[in-house]
Order: C-alpha cells, then sequence, then structure tokens
RNA sequence: GCUCAAGUGGCGGAAUUGGUAGACGCGUCGGAUUCAAAAUCCGAUUCUUCGGAGUGCGGGUUCGAUUCCCGCCUUGAGUACCA
C-alpha cells in the first residue's frame, strides 16, 4: 500500500471537522491550556508559506499539550477591519464586507488544508457586529472612567463626579489633561451641563481632544508617519499639511508605569520588552519652572538634571511653543518669525533625519535663574520637540551634549559646575562620576545626593518638584475610514454622548461612496441614515435630525488596533451575547498560556491589548491584569527570488551603403556577467556574432564593427520559473514574462547562454508578490501534502529566526515520512506486530521520546524533526516491526505529522482519534550503556577514541589509554605533563 | 547614535550545564536497479601541501572555548535630537 498523502490528508480533515475533535469545553476537570496565534487579517493574496509558520508551532504545541492531558484551547480567527478591503472599495465600488467574506473564505481553505487543530466552533471576525458590539461596550466603559492616581487604578466616573460635587477638583489626584483649571464645589454646582461634560471629558480614559495630524487634502484622510514620502503622500505624492483635528484620544498614558512593571511579571522575549520599555520611555527627574523677567509668564521644563541646574546658561524653547509669541521682543521678532516658518516647512522626518545642522534663534526674552536669580537669555531651536515634556529645556550646556553643540554654535558661554571635568571638547555627561561644583549649596554632592537636594530647595521656593516623565503619547482613536468599528456615540450641542449599551451595536451604515466627503469629512459622513433618535433608540435618516431628540452620529471610525486589544478573551466564550464573555469561562481559561506571532506588533497590538486588559481588570471584568503569560515571536520566511539579465548589444558597422547601426536586446544567465557588473568576453563574444547573424541582410562580419557598447540590467524572474538547480525553465519564463500572448506570433526577446543550463541569480528577501518570490502553500499541498509541509516549515531552523523558503528541499521531509510509512505498511498492508521490541530498539525509542519531549518544550522543533529523522532511519535498519515501539512513535509525531498519525493509528486498530492518546513516558533504563567511545584529546584536540567500560575507575582509564599504542605515536616519547579524566565524558592528555 | 538579535561547509542548519565541531536534510559527485526516465536503494561530500588547520576578526580565561570575558568588524530588526 502506497503512502497516498492526499486521500489520507481530505480523509482526516473531514474526520476532525465532523467529530468536532478539538472543540475546548469551558469546564473540564483537566487543567486549562490556551494556545493564541495573531489572528490574521485576511487579504486578497491568499496565504504564503510564511504565514503559516507560527501557526504550525502552535498547533504542535496545542497538540502537544492535549496529549499530556490538557483541556486545550487553541482557537483562530480574523482580524476583518482593514484598509485593503476599503481600498477596493473605493476602486471598484464592492463592498468592504464581500471582499472580506470572500477573502475569509479563501483563508478558512488554505488553514483547513494545513490540518490545524482549530476549534472553529470559537471563531471570531473583529467586523462582525456581533462582535464589535462589545468593542463598543468597551469604549463606552473607557468614556465611563478616569484614573485615579491614588489607588492606581481606573474608577468609575460617577465616583470623580462625588468628589467634584463634595469639594471640587483640587485634591484630585488622576491622571487627566494638562491644563484643568481649579475649581470648589460650589463652582462645580454652578457650572451648566456642558461645562460638567467638557470638564470631565479632561478626565475620561477616553476623550475628545485636538490632535496635530498629517492631512493630505486631495486624499482627504490623515496620514501616518511612514505613508508620507518627501512631504508628499506616497500615494498619488499628493501635499501634506499638519493641521489639528478634533479626535478621539486613549489615556493609555495613565498606565505608563503599570505597562513598564507588568513587564516584569511577563515571559515574552527580552527583546520585545525591552522595545517596550523604550517605547513607554520612563525618565526620573524634576518639572522646574523659570520666570520670564519682565513678563507674568513662566517657562515650565523638564529635566532629568536638576542637579546641574546651577549651569543652566540658556533656556530652550520648542519653536511650535506657546510662548515664543509672547515674549519674542520687536527686534527679535523678524528673526524668529522666519526661523519658524522655516521649520514648519521641515517635515518631522527631515528634522529627525537631520542631526548634525545646529539651528535655531534668539528670542530677546530672559528667564530668571531660581537660585541666583541671574538673566537666562531664552532661544528657540528645533531640537527640542514640543511633543515631549513641556517642549522646553533648560539648557546645560556642560552637561549635555546637544546643548553644548547649541552653546558652542551660536557663541554662549559654557559654565563648568563639574569637579576636574574637562570640557574643552565635549559635554561631560557622566553621571555616576559627578561632583558639583560652582553651585552654591550644591557643591561637592554627587549626583544622587544633589538631586534630591536640589529638588527639595525648588520646593521650598515653590518653583520645581520632582517628576516622572513618560515618553508615551496617549493614542489617537479616530480614523477617517469607512471599514472599522463606529462609535457608539451621538452629539448633543457638540459634546459627544455615549449610547446606551442595551442598543449595540451600532451598525456601520451604508454609503454611496466609500470616499471622505466633498466638505472633507470622513466616508461615513456620506451615509444618509446616520443620525441618533434618542426616544426609540435607532438609527434613523440624517433629515430628521433635530438637535432636540434626533442627534447626528460620530463620523470617525476605530482604529484597527481596537478589535485585536481584546479578542484573546472573546475566545473564551466566542458566541456570548449577554456579555463579552461569560464570567465562568473568564475564570476558567483567565489568560493566554502560549502567544504566537511577529515581533512587529511589539509597540502596537501588544502595547493597546496588554492597556485595554489592565483597563478591564481594574473594572472587575477580567480577572488578570497581563493577557499573556508568553509569547514568542516567529521569524520571517523570507523568499528567494530569482534574476537573470537583459543585456542590450548595440553595434555599429560599415556596410556598402555607409554606416549602419542595430541595437538588440537577449536574456542571458547570471554568469554572463563579472564581478564589476560587466558582460563577460565570452559572452560579448557570442552576442556580437548573434548580432551579426541576425542581421545578415546587411551581409557584415565582425570586421566590419566600428563601434559596440555592452548594458546588462537584471530582470527579475518569478520563482515558479526557476528548478531545483536554480536554472531557468525558459517555456515557463516566457509564459509568465508575456502572459496571454502567443509565443508563436509575437517576438519574444531570446534567451541565450553559453551552457545547456540557462543560470539564473538568486537573492534573498522579503516575500512578497511585487518580488515575484512568493511560494504558495497549496501547490505544496497537492504535490507533497500537508504533513510534508508542516515538517518542512518547521525543519528549515529555529522558530524565531530569520530564514530563506527553497521548495527544492522539502524532497528531505517528503522521503522522510515515505520512509516512517514502510515503517508501518508494505505491499501486503501493515506489517506491525506483537513482536518483543529489541533492546535497541527500546533504545531508540526512547531517547527520541526524551529528547522530542524536551524539545517541544524549548519551542526547538527544528531539532526534533532531526529527531524523528534518525530515529526512523534507526527502527528502518533495525528491521523493527514491533507495536510496542511502533505506536508510541505515533504518537510522538502526530503533533507535526497529524494525518500520517492518525491514518497509521487507526490502521493498528483504534478507533479513537489520536490526539486523545496520552504521550509516551520516557524510561531511562533502556539508555544505560555498559561502555563509552571515549574520545582521547592531546591539548584539547581528539585524535582518536577508545572504547571503555563506564565503571572504569579514574586511574584505570588513564592507564589504559596512557598505554596505548595510538598514545605513545601521538607523544612520540614525550612524557605528559597532565592527564584530565572525566569518566563518561573525555580524556585529555597534556604535554 | 542608541537598543536588541545574529555571524559555523556550496545551502538550511546541529552541537540544551565549557568536553569527539559540521548531527539531520538539501545540493553535488560516484554506484546499484531500469531499454530509458521517474521513483527507490548504497557510498562519498569543511579545507588541506596529509603534518595539520578550522565556528566573522584580534586578544584573554581554561587541561579543553561555537559556548565564558574584553575589544573590534559585518549583517538584520526596532527606535530616534526624549531634555
Amino acid at each position: 500500500m502506497k503512502y497516498d498523502f492526499n486521500q489520507i490528508e481530505k480523509k482526516w480533515q473531514e474526520y476532525w471537522a465532523k467529530n468536532q475533535t478539538f472543540k475546548a469545553e469551558n469546564h473540564s476537570d483537566k487543567p486549562k491550556y490556551y494556545v493564541l496565534d495573531m489572528f490574521p487579517y485576511p487579504s486578497g493574496a491568499g496565504l504564503h508559506v510564511g504565514h503559516p509558520l507560527g501557526y504550525i508551532a502552535s498547533d504542535i504545541y496545542a497538540r502537544y499539550k492535549r496529549h499530556q492531558g490538557f483541556n486545550v484551547l487553541h482557537p483562530q480567527g480574523y482580524d476583518s477591519f482593514g484598509l485593503p478591503a476599503e481600498q477596493y472599495a473605493i476602486q471598484t465600488g464592492q463592498h468592504p464586507a464581500i471582499t472580506t467574506e470572500t477573502n475569509i473564505a479563501t483563508y478558512r481553505r488554505q488553514l483547513d488544508q494545513i490540518g490545524f487543530s482549530f476549534d472553529w466552533s470559537r471563531e471570531v471576525r473583529t467586523s462582525d457586529p456581533s462582535y464589535y458590539k462589545w468593542t463598543q461596550w468597551i469604549f463606552i466603559q473607557l468614556f465611563n472612567s478616569w484614573y485615579n492616581n491614588d489607588a492606581e487604578k481606573a474608577e468609575d466616573i460617577s465616583t470623580l463626579i462625588k468628589i467634584f460635587e463634595a469639594e471640587g477638583n483640587a485634591n484630585v489626584n488622576a491622571v487627566c489633561d494638562d491644563a484643568v483649571e481649579t475649581f470648589t464645589a460650589e463652582e462645580w454646582k454652578a457650572f451648566s451641563s456642558k461645562e460638567q461634560q467638557e470638564i470631565l471629558l479632561q478626565y475620561r480614559l477616553t476623550y475628545l481632544a485636538e490632535t496635530e495630524v498629517n492631512w493630505c487634502p486631495a486624499l482627504g484622510t490623515v496620514l501616518a508617519n511612514d505613508e508620507i514620502v518627501n512631504g508628499v503622500s506616497e500615494r498619488g505624492g499628493h501635499p501634506v499639511v499638519r493641521k489639528k483635528m478634533t479626535q478621539w484620544s486613549m489615556r493609555i498614558s495613565a498606565y505608563a508605569e503599570r505597562l513598564l512593571q507588568g513587564l516584569e511579571k511577563i515571559d515574552w522575549t527580552d527583546s520585545l520588552k525591552e522595545s517596550q520599555r523604550n517605547w513607554i520611555g520612563k525618565s526620573v527627574g524634576a518639572a522646574v519652572t523659570f520666570n520670564v523677567k519682565d513678563h507674568d509668564d513662566v517657562i515650565e521644563v523638564f529635566t532629568t538634571r536638576p542637579d546641574t541646574i546651577f549651569g543652566v546658561s540658556f533656556m530652550t524653547l520648542a519653536p511650535e511653543h506657546d510662548l515664543v509669541s509672547k515674549i519674542t521682543t520687536p527686534e527679535q521678532k523678524a528673526e524668529v518669525e522666519a526661523y519658524i516658518e522655516a521649520t514648519a516647512k521641515r517635515s518631522e522626518r527631515e528634522r529627525m533625519a537631520d542631526v548634525k545642522t545646529i539651528t535655531g534663534a534668539f528670542t530677546g526674552a530672559y528667564a530668571e535663574h531660581p537660585f541666583t536669580k541671574e538673566p537666562i537669555p531664552v532661544w528657540i531651536g528645533d531640537y527640542v520637540l514640543a511633543g515631549y515634556g513641556t517642549g522646553a529645556v533648560m539648557s546645560v550646556p556642560c552637561g549635555d551634549q546637544r546643548d553644548y553643540d547649541f552653546a558652542k554654535h551660536f557663541n554662549i558661554e559654557i559654565p563648568n559646575i563639574f569637579e576636574g571635568a574637562d570640557i574643552s571638547e565635549e559635554a561631560f555627561a557622566d553621571k555616576d562620576k559627578t561632583i558639583i561644583a560652582n553651585s552654591d549649596f550644591l557643591n561637592g554632592l554627587n549626583y544622587k545626593k544633589a538631586t534630591k537636594r536640589v529638588i527639595f530647595e525648588l520646593e521650598q521656593l515653590g518653583q520645581g518638584v520632582g517628576k516622572t516623565n513618560y515618553r508615551l503619547r496617549d493614542a489617537v482613536f479616530s480614523r477617517q475610514r469607512y471599514w472599522g468599528e463606529p462609535f457608539p456615540v451621538y452629539y448633543v450641542d457638540g459634546m459627544p454622548q455615549m449610547i446606551d449599551a442595551a442598543h449595540l451595536p451600532i451598525q456601520l451604515p451604508e454609503v454611496e461612496k466609500y470616499l471622505p466627503t466633498e466638505t472633507g469629512e470622513p466616508p461615513l459622513g456620506n451615509a444618509t441614515v446616520w443620525a441618533w433618535n434618542t426616544e426609540t433608540n435607532e438609527v434613523v435618516s440624517n433629515d430628521l435630525i433635530d438637535n432636540n431628540t434626533i442627534f447626528p452620529l460620530e463620523l470617525n471610525t476605530m482604529p484597527g488596533w481596537a478589535g485585536s486589544s481584546w479578542y484573546f478573551n472573546r475566545y473564551m466564550d466566542s458566541t456570548n451575547n449577554e456579555a463579552f464573555a461569560s464570567q465562568e469561562a473568564l475564570n476558567y481559561w483567565k489568560d493566554v498560556d502560549l502567544y504566537i506571532g511577529g515581533s512587529e506588533h511589539a509597540t502596537g497590538h501588544l502595547l493597546y491589548a496588554r492597556f485595554w486588559q489592565k483597563f478591564l481588570f481594574d473594572k472587575g471584568v477580567v480577572p488578570v491584569d497581563e493577557f499573556a503569560k508568553k509569547l514568542i515571536n516567529q521569524g520571517m520566511i523570507l523568499g528567494t527570488s530569482g534574476y537573470i539579465n537583459m543585456a542590450i548589444c548595440a553595434i555599429k558597422f560599415n556596410t556598402p551603403e555607409g554606416t549602419g547601426s542595430k541595437s538588440t536586446n537577449y536574456y542571458v544567465p547570471i554568469d554572463a556577467v563579472n564581478q564589476k557588473g560587466e558582460l563577460t568576453e565570452e559572452y560579448k563574444s557570442i552576442l556580437r556574432k548573434k548580432n551579426i547573424q541576425d542581421y545578415e541582410y546587411y551581409k557584415v562580419s565582425e570586421n566590419d564593427i566600428i563601434e559596440e557598447t555592452f548594458v546588462v540590467n537584471r530582470t527579475p524572474v518569478h520563482v515558479d520559473a526557476i528548478d531545483s538547480s536554480n536554472n531557468l525553465i525558459i517555456d515557463e519564463f516566457y509564459k509568465w514574462k508575456y502572459p496571454n500572448q502567443d509565443l508563436q506570433k509575437i517576438k519574444v526577446i531570446e534567451c541565450i547562454s553559453s551552457d545547456e543550463v540557462f543560470k539564473v541569480g538568486r537573492e534573498v528577501e522579503k516575500m512578497s508578490k511585487s518580488k515575484y518570490n512568493v511560494v504558495n502553500p497549496d501547490q505544496i499541498c497537492i504535490d507533497y501534502g500537508a504533513d510534508s509541509l508542516r515538517l518542512y516549515e518547521m525543519f528549515l531552523g529555529p522558530l524565531e529566526q530569520y530564514k530563506p523558503w527553497n521548495t527544492a528541499g522539502i524532497t528531505g521531509v517528503h522521503g522522510f515520512l515515505k520512509k516512517l510509512w514502510k515503517l508501518y505498511v508494505d505491499d501486503n498492508g501493515l506489517k506491525v506486530n506483537d513482536s518483543e521490541p529489541s533492546a535497541d530498539s527500546l533504545k531508540t525509542l526512547h531517547k527520541t521520546i526524551k529528547k522530542v519531549q524536551e524539545d517541544i518544550e524549548n519551542f526547538s522543533f527544528n531539532t526534533s524533526v532531526s529527531t524523528f529523522m534518525i530515529a526512523v532511519n534507526e527502527l528502518t535498519a533495525q528491521k523493527c516491526s514491533s507495536k510496542a515501539v511502533l505506536e508510541q512513535l505515533l504518537v510522538l509525531i502526530s503533533p507535526y505529522a497529524p494525518h500520517i498519525a492518525e491514518e497509521l493509528w487507526s490502521q493498528l486498530g483504534h478507533n479513537e482519534s489520536i490526539s486523545t492518546a496520552a504521550f509516551p513516558k520516557f524510561d531511562k533504563s533502556h539508555l544505560v550503556e555498559s561502555s563509552k567511545n571515549y574520545p582521547i584529546s592531546f591539548n584539547g584536540k581528539m585524535r582518536f577514541t577508545l572504547e571503555l567500560p563506564l565503571d572504569m575507575s579514574k586511574e584505570d582509564i588513564e592507564k589504559a589509554v596512557l598505554a596505548h599504542e595510538k598514545t605513545q605515536e601521538q607523544l612520540q616519547g614525550r612524557t605528559p605533563k597532565k592527564v584530565i579524566v572525566v569518566p563518561g565524558k573525555i580524556v585529555n592528555i597534556v604535554g
């Protein structure tokens, strides 16, 4: 019986689906284990071989955990809101929901054919109203919450209102907007409802705020930084301007410290934690206020080095700083305005890229030093960023390199306040070696003591306070898009109102066009039925808006990360219509035990999801405040792009009728070009001859050539037109290069090679459609089977690493599966019997059990595939047919190659899925050896091996080795200085 | 610049606590089988001047270093004038 993988895989995939083999129960006596993949955006291109890498790894782990007796939750779904479907809708008018549905069907078919053990009954789609109902619900919860710094948690907004009513806001320690005015209880009560709402908005965890954005008027949309190239939009090249827009923001900054601390208790990769730490960007220092001379205004700065305050020789404000226009003197006005205009023209990218050019302008104003009362000139400079800290710095040139460079450039004095520091060439920034000098009461103190003392003195003066600053900014939550979650928000007198949760979901309205409106409103502005009736609690026609009972709805939609910030909780109870998940389900599954996904989500999804989880934890909705205990980043599978060269050969020649010239193009193989990128002499000669032949009409010979030029250009080749030995399949290449054309009729450029084969050059790069290097898993499943694909993806290398794909190598693992099959089945059918296993076979089995178990637990899947190969090679050589061994081997392999394992398992007489079988138990007694083949080294170099009993004493080993003739040969009469014997390991002779 | 990761045959990679470097597979070469091909099977495959040398480079620790330490180079990723 042959290994008919197509038939076997189809059979078992149907079996699993029909029997719901992998359906997880929310109640079980077994311990729980939750294995999660980052869910995909269903793109129109479908899956390529890089996508399933992480899914295969997590599937192996999930299946392994089932064998280990765990109740495993291993769900899958779709992050199905997103731009590509919307772009497609703009171009074709097809509703994004239809595009999405089609793409999901493709994804599902492709995923099914790889044989994943997903519990599809729990599938979620972020674009499904039954799902985004709860995304909207969470948004409402955020709106109705504020962050209490004293309690270090989010609390209901009603508790804040109570405080306001009782005592005003003077003692409220909340995370809120910067410019909150202080009021008393009486004042609060006297405020109008609108005024109260405005104040509360400054405290809510999601709030409306003016945000500066990159606005592209031509596209009618906001662009991300990386969508802008050289100041114009990447798509279309339209101009982009900085514009203030009112948008929803998420007060993630409230959670900065907890997001930082939480990293300590989760098992995520160090590099990922490090990037989150950098992103949060905690710095400890002080906020200091400087009075501005001849003004009532103050400049507030944040500094991490308050100990250097006596070294301040100027202040620098960001050009965008509010004070600039106020304090600039008439004499300096022209210069300052010119400077501001110049910096406004430069994009943020430009300003960042250009670090060397030092620019700035003097405002003419002076601040007053809090201690010395000396005047300090106030400058503006674009090295100070408006968006960080207060947008102003106290510049200490002797202690900060940027301040130093600025001072040098503008000839500002650089006072030295460090004992024994040389600042003639550069600033002295080493905190640990700092001893403060020339600083009044700080003289002689080190960094730590000086910082403490100066903060104390500043507090006495009322001009400063110790402060911790975070780089983490609040996250903008509005998108001017159609294909996203609508906000459950309507506006009364310009103030946002939440729709009662009982009326959710608020479904996306139908629109004629998916583009922004002519007046620049988001696409939802095109909807005609998009108003909220507060009496019937329905979405009604815009015509009915009376701002009395019927109000306009929010036109923005939520960003891509909204739905992905909590989906892992939804899987626990995905069909629940009463709650986003039941408390029972949440308390049972709690958190993700293993999360696998790409590292590109380090500071996006993975930070926002942690933020929402902490918020939901504060609200008592979820039982844990970190959603994933362990996280692994899978590396990317890279494509091997192929290319050949196009040679353009131009010749000028003498003909009887005068000078003629010809230029012809040929495809030439990669070896036709030397390292300098020039055509080789051999190929020049071939092309010359060829060219002359082609123009026989002129009857020219090589002697008639008076001038010739050769130019070569790289031409990409589709991977499908390259064979396993890197040779061009010329017919396939033509078919791909000149599609839908009759190759007989059209004149195609000739492929010319000096060899029988046509060598293609290869280059490893990201797998992408535009690079023609995408390998589709469908064809691989047809040609080799899903089990081969699964094994091969794992066999390629360590999970976390980036590695190139090369389809040719799959024959190795495919051959292994055939060999495995033959161990159980031959032409006469099953050949497994009840014979006693040999000691050798038991040894093979048990060392395999040990290794594979260790490998899975270390996520070292590549090495276990090798281990299986070794095991099968050994058992084949041993002619093992013992059921006692082969049955166990199947369970070991089943997480990796589940189809073949199920098939052989059932042929061995089992009626239940192999997934219910217990993982084999390792018994070390089978591995006991009586002797060891010792490596005998001389000065650390192994020269020969010697078989010796393991129970031999150190002394006897030494004697036996020294007596050996090869030892004498190595020593050549010398006496060894020292002999190292490590019993069971090695013998090393020194001398 | 900073942070993180990684450099081992022609290629993907292995060596889990410092103990036989190159497991396993691809590719290549040779052979068997075949009318032939595919498939399958067997053997060889780091370099070498046959003494040895060898895990990016230069040092160090050690009886012994791919593994630990110091300095450097290269590549990839992230981040960016963060006060």
